[in-house]
RNA sequence: CGGGGAGUGGCGCAGUCUGGUAGCGCACCCGGCUGGGGGCCGGGCGGUCGCAGGUUCAAAUCCUGUCUCCCCGACCA
């Protein structure tokens, strides 16, 4: 490709607006233009990227027997009236009427679509395994898109959904698929964690999700040797708090003191002294109080899984109606009170659940959940959590019956008995993949993209005007690169050379070679590897370029 | 949805408080010089100042309404 001829917006700044690096960059590299909130137009140079992963991802779903097809963006809402999304998705969901004011709704997914097929296209067992996929839009209507491409309203996903006729035969598929995902994002040069995730409130007995660690990330992942989590989930040991001193007992004036913080400080104790009580109301156990040790923090979506449904933090008025104080709440012989697992037996300052008092209790062992944030500095195993932020890139989920029970996708056993099909969903998003790379390849000069990613392999920069021997070269040497098996993006353009070197370092093609003046007097080309903008050692020699310059792309990152 | 910020040429910005001929840098076009890290000189093109009302002799600027975008939070199959 001739640069001259590509239509490769580049930038010297980057949107006034741009927070994150990925989202500069891509803009600035000409790669992709903004539309709307969450909307987003892949330019020449930057679809060629997101083709490449999508390549990748269509290989190995290939090479486990996963089967490609194509479903439609456009879905009947009578699909998801059935699979009880079309209520408990919400906003997200893009609802439109046709002509004929049949409600429509925009795929976010395709299990829906997927399960109505095969609930009338399969019947036996012969049939299974089987595991279909597809590249295709999702829609979503998010609250808030953000980060360029991080979060988008529209973007293409692979997914793919498995069809089996046990769980036994899940757990093969499933793994099938966990390996095709490392190898992905092996083969796309990512930075990345397989982590356990949330299997939500959908039930489903397993779920991972694949996290590219970044700076733009907007989950947390909890790391430790051999283990890593989504901070949603993650469990780990508390960090030690020294024992409350025998001085602090009985009932204690707090007046005012209605934070940990305030109550620690003013006894000249640690936080973790303290019992932080976080008072919820569910719908089936009304209002529940949860105690969380004083320096630690309830993570909701953990509460939720072990009360087993939703909660709404209690208002102060359903705490007045119950006799109770904000600021001085404590366990209460009137409610339910659950203890997180770091509520170990001891001594602790509790709301005395009167005004401007708290009081020592001493705790026996007894039931305890695990429903608190896992800090920086918990250890599991022994060994201290970092958290990292992180971009999920993708996540495979043991779906059980969750959608073939409503669609009635099952089939008939060897001994003539109809069971149900047990699904799983596999899914990744070429564009964040892409976006994660910018986020962990790009620099202050522009994006060292993976070579497995590059829009192209090789970048040919020509000095000199066009006529002049030294054009004359490039030219020829274009020529030989486009008859090898590297794709090759030429800079024939009329511009200075800092321009072109500028603009070659901004796009990131992993390997760079400028044919000049200079290299006529030497006979060796530069070559330059994107990746820490580091000189291949005494260049390469232009006569026979186009084979060592395939050696060398071979050994780039 | 709550909080904060912003809409002026392709990009980045000034001008708005205090109404009076729309401006700067880059990019783009033409000519010349230059020719290995965004070079220099000269000459040009391009904007109904997000939109709609209103006030005024006069509105980018004041008033009202509205749309859009960004950031933080809530939300996120």
């Amino acid at each position: 490709m001739r640069l001259s001829h590509l239509l490769l917006p580049t930038e010297r700044q980057p949107p006034a607006d741009a927070e994150a690096l990925s989202h500069k960059l891509m803009v600035r590299a000409g790669l992709i233009r903004q539309v709307g909130a969450g909307l987003w137009t892949w330019m020449p140079a930057g679809w060629r990227i997101h083709q490449k992963a999508v390549q990748i991802i269509r290989e190995e779903m290939d090479g486990i027997g996963a089967q490609e097809m194509s479903m439609p963006l456009i879905t009947p809402a009578e699909h998801w009236v059935t699979s009880g999304r079309h209520d408990s998705v919400g906003a997200e969901l893009f609802r439109f009427q046709d002509r004929k004011r049949a409600d429509m709704v925009l795929a976010m997914s395709h299990e829906e679509t997927v399960t109505f097929h095969v609930s009338s296209l399969v019947r036996s067992y012969r049939q299974l395994p089987l595991q279909l996929y597809h590249f295709q839009l999702k829609g979503r209507d998010e609250a808030r898109p953000r980060a360029g491409l991080l979060r988008t309203r529209e973007f293409v996903m692979k997914d793919a959904y498995s069809f089996d006729r046990d769980e036994e035969g899940l757990d093969v598929t499933y793994e099938l698929q966990r390996a095709a995902y490392h190898r992905i994002f092996e083969r796309a040069g990512l930075r990345f964690y397989e982590c356990e995730a949330d299997v939500g409130m959908m039930g489903g007995s397993g779920a991972h999700e694949f996290m590219a660690p970044c700076a733009a990330g907007e989950n947390d992942v909890v790391l430790a040797p051999g283990y890593s989590a989504n901070l949603e989930i993650a469990s780990a040991d508390p960090q030690p708090v020294p024992p409350l001193p025998d001085a602090v007992q009985g009932e204690l004036h707090t007046p005012g003191q209605t934070t940990v913080e305030a109550v620690a400080g003013a006894l000249g104790v640690h936080p973790g002294n303290l019992l932080k009580a976080f008072p919820v109301v569910t719908e089936s156990r009304g209002l529940v109080m949860v105690m969380v040790r004083g320096d630690h923090r309830v993570n909701e979506l953990k509460l939720t899984t072990k009360l087993g449904e939703p909660f709404k933090q209690a208002t102060p008025e359903q705490l007045g109606g119950a006799g109770m104080h904000p600021g001085f709440l404590g366990p209460s012989a009137e409610v339910q009170t659950l203890y997180d697992a770091a509520v170990t037996p001891g001594r602790y300052v509790v709301g005395a659940g009167k005004p401007d008092h708290h009081v020592v209790v001493d705790l026996e062992g007894g039931e305890r959940i695990d429903v608190r944030t896992v800090e920086e500095g918990d250890t599991v195993g022994g060994h201290p959590v970092v958290i990292e932020p992180a971009i999920e890139i993708g996540n495979i989920f043991k779906l059980g019956t969750r959608y073939s029970e409503p669609f009635g996708a099952s089939y008939v056993d060897e001994a003539g008995k109809t069971r149900p099909i047990v699904m799983g969903s596999y899914g990744v998003g070429p564009a964040r993949m892409v976006a994660a790379a910018a986020e962990q390849w790009g620099d202050e000069r522009g994006i060292a993209w993976p070579r497995a990613l590059a829009p192209w392999d090789v970048e040919l920069v020509g000095i000199g005007k066009a006529g002049t021997p030294e054009r004359d070269a490039a030219e020829a040497l274009y020529a030989e690169l486009q008859a090898s098996a590297l794709d090759v993006l030429y800079d024939d353009r009329e511009a200075k050379p800092g321009e072109k070197f500028a603009d070659a370092e901004l796009l990131g093609v992993p390997l760079r070679l400028t044919l000049g003046k200079r290299s006529l007097e030497s006979g060796q080309l530069e070559a330059q590897r994107r990746r820490g903008r580091e000189d291949v050692e005494g260049g390469v020699p232009i006569g026979g370029a186009a084979a060592a310059v395939e050696a060398l792309w071979h050994e780039l990152p």
